[in-house]
DNA sequence: CCTTGACCTTCCCGTAACTGGAAGCCCTAT
DNA sequence: ATAGGGCTTCCAGTTACGGGAAGGTCAAGG
């Protein structure tokens, strides 16, 4: 296979593919040409990647799932263990959002958003207690 | 004021503040010693992006922001425009995460999480439909 | 007067995970 | 032969800084 039906099979973009070959987390074989000559463990490991990555694992973390994935003596425990602390990544991002959202909403719905220069939410950003 | 003391007052290291002043946010006046002599005007100018980044404001949101502050014909609903498209962004970030958190606690639950190789988790990564 | 230590300066590299684009080879079809 | 697409590498840019080196400056103490 070529990089382009890796791409539309496994999901993600040629370039990314090529970025994760320069990352060590693939290598595909080459052809006589110099094109990349990607085996179906190639773009099985690449599809894995790709939904590893949409659940917001971070590469280094891809890295070490991909390993545990291959090592039949593996634990569950360890993959666990790996998800269990983006979790708790994942719930801090949330929290601290909610905090920003929650602030910017009662701001913005205090604003009248007219012609006017009076604006809580600068006031707000100029003001919210003493600086110093 | 030297850099250290706007550092405290603002609540920014004093490397932010370099880089602010890299990038035109602020523009500090220069002693005959070539050290930063900031102005109350400046601190008070950091204090209000230390703010704003702490709202999840982009730089170039903040940009914008001081913008508008100083400009006395401004109107409230510019304002109101900008943070409006941030809460967005935000309640985005935020559905994303929770989808993530969904997943990944259900997998997390699923997990034995014990000496054995049978997991869920990577199961779910390797098959969850077909590749192609 | 000299030293010490805490400031301050600039400059350059590194981060995460790519994306865009340029220059140029390869392959197929017309 | 040429046109088009696909492929290659390499380089630069993105966001918002942080780390650290090399070196100037300043106030205090001996």
């Amino acid at each position: 296979m070529n990089i382009a039906e890796v791409s539309t099979r496994s999901r993600l973009p040629a370039k990314t593919i090529r970025y994760y070959e320069e990352i060590g987390l693939v290598k595909p074989l080459r052809a006589a040409n110099g094109y990349r000559a990607f085996r179906d463990s190639d773009l099985h490991k690449l599809a894995f990647l790709s939904r590893a990555r949409a659940l917001g694992f971070s590469i280094e973390d891809c890295r070490t799932l991909v390993q545990l994935y291959e090592d039949p003596a593996r634990s569950s425990a360890e993959v666990k263990a790996v998800a269990e602390a983006h979790l708790e990544e994942i719930a801090r991002k949330i929290a601290d959002l909610q905090e920003m959202r929650a602030t910017l909403s009662t701001l913005v719905t205090a604003c009248a958003g007219d012609h006017r220069p009076g604006c809580p939410i600068l006031e707000s950003l100029a003001h919210r207690d003493r600086e110093g």
